[in-house]
DNA sequence: TATGAATGAGTTTTCATTCAT
DNA sequence: AATGAATGAAAACTCATTCAT
């Protein structure tokens, strides 16, 4: 009763789709010159003929795993992230914004990406642009929208919207980083990922002035 | 009484100056994996076999290129950076840093070692940890000092520090990293350099509360 | 009683003819090893699958076509060549002799059927030897015939008329190679393609001695 | 006393020669596409590697092998051809001609030249052209000048040297190629390498009319 | 010590051929 | 019988490293 999982179509795109993420497996480990297309192969199950069948050559295979990658994995998740919660407190909003980053930039997969985008920007800067402007361009505008919220709910007063909102970014962004690598980073930065997210809104909030 | 210039040992010195220097900008271009000692050797105006008699493997070269670069071009800068400003408002000081920070993030040797300790962070954990010591650590390290004297001039009123200055140090980082690659970001996050410096504070030092 | 086309032996037919009309083009574009095979599967407008269930092997295709190639393409052609001539003048026929020669070799099929048999002498002797037998052959047998008749009606005196047509032959043969790659030998040799029959004939008729 | 011959230039040159030698053999074997550089190395007694440290790709290999092959085999040769002769008959000097032009053409060498000036033509074309210019261009004026000279001699009375010559080469060009594979073509052509030089000779200066 | 030359050990790439539907 | 997909086998190519002078 289950449609044959070897009908043509079927494998095809099971098959390419093993191989892109293993692609994205092999590239986020060792970057693009350091991947070996071997190993990719192995990763996906298939032999390195098959894998260049689909995608000729390295740095094909390359563009379209960062192309469907990225749509695959980001853009199924953050639609929700900001779900429902319209009503709520914009401060609020922020926070769960943070936390649903952090978490997200937890994924080996996002991890990877978020990695690549920075280590083959000049390599490939067509794909930076694609990857800044659907992760980057998407969570500016969802932060600055929140931001906006907070100023018309009279919760925030701010008068550039759209700064504010890179500066919590960048703050998280980094912090992602950060997080990612304890074992560099913990002992330098002492930063507590648990706490974090309270410590980091505090500040932005509030500001160094205070209240 | 001056030393010769061409004995042995300050010819040395001379050459493996100049294969460093050459190795951080090959490494910096293209990473560990992509870069070739061969490219190395000749921006540096030595045969392959001479660059290996000096440093025997690529990765041998790799670290001491990190290590002796992360001390040759960090620390001469870095200290003076705040010198003479102790008597400064504070938020003055935080200006200078960021601009400081900034502009000598633009010099291509120390961009490049910033993107090569994230880059290469997975294959060199200890050098990574080397430079987040030297960097990360001497920046958080001198904020967080300079938001103390804040406070204690009355200026912020903040009960984390060394989380305030985490969030200031995140803040600049990725926004390094923007402007680094204005053919990326520029159009995506719509930041503008020249103004930066006082937008950014402006959100760091008020919060979103304002005032 | 019409046979129906599309009846499996016919289509079957059609489809090996333009198959080998393909294997053609293509051999004779690149030569036997870097002919693909899946450039005359596409110019035949069939999948590569189908071009090996008809012919299993490279090597197969290839000397099929040239079988089927020297067969359908000169036979039908140079038996009529000097048909109706015998009446004429030696000399006359000679000429028209040249000029068919030329003219066929002037057809892209014909010429490369004729650069595969040099080309690919080595690898596929027996072919050499069959195109050599249906194309050399013919032509000194149809030259010998004419000079001959040339020897009966008193226009020519020539002890060795096997060793005329040889020469006669050998030296169109030159000449269509040079005639067919002009880009090549028109600037070294100064033929004039125009006039090259009148001055060519004269040449073999007259010999270097004149008159 | 003898020079070592493992000093760098006598065996970089040394090295060269003999890869370039062994890349004429195996291109010659099996034209450019199907020649293997593993087994040129191998003829050479040299690794791939330093095969292609010295010619980075098969096409640079190939195209720097006729370069200096055509220069090197040719050269040394032809002047002497006619030397010494300049005083003979001219149908002496033509028979010298020929023999000289076939007896060369019977070396491996020379004949694996001229027939990859056949079939790499299209693909490399300015190797064709100096090719032709090198040798078909030479054995032209080679043969224009005796020819002049017989004319002025009162040897010959040929209006059209340039074409005469032109019919001559032709002649001896496909002799050429028939006699290096008489396995193919003596069956057909019945051609006697030893009688054809005064055959071919007798036809060529007396014409076809006779006397 | 400096270096031109050589090479081992990999990696990418190509393609005729086979397999499964 | 026709074909999309898969692959083994072979080749080209790259480069860190070694060798010999």
């Amino acid at each position: 009763m289950t449609p044959t999982l070897t009908s043509r179509e079927a494998t095809g795109e099971r098959r390419e789709e093993r191989i892109l993420r293993a692609a994205l497996t092999e590239f986020g480990r060792r970057g693009f010159a350091a991947a070996r297309e071997g190993m990719i192969a192995r990763l996906a199950g298939v032999s390195t003929a098959t894998l260049k069948q689909h995608f000729p050559t390295k740095e094909a295979l390359f563009r379209e795993m960062v192309r469907s990658m990225v749509v695959r994995t980001l853009h199924q998740v953050e639609p929700d992230a900001a779900a429902g919660l319209a009503a709520e407190s914009a401060v609020r909003r922020l926070r769960e914004f943070a936390r649903w980053f952090w978490q997200t930039m937890d994924e080996p997969e996002y991890a990877a990406l978020l990695r690549l985008s920075m280590v083959e920007l000049t390599r490939f800067p067509e794909l930076a642009v694609f990857h800044a402007t659907e992760v980057t361009g998407r969570a500016l505008r969802q932060l600055e929208r929140t931001l906006a919220d907070g100023v018309a709910q009279g919760e925030f007063r701010i008068g550039n919207t759209r700064a504010a909102a890179r500066v919590i970014l960048a703050a998280l962004i980094t912090h992602a980083h950060w997080f990612a690598h304890p074992e560099i980073f913990s002992g330098i930065t002492g930063v507590d990922r648990a706490a974090a997210e309270e410590s980091v809104m505090r500040v932005l909030v509030e500001g160094l002035r205070g209240r």
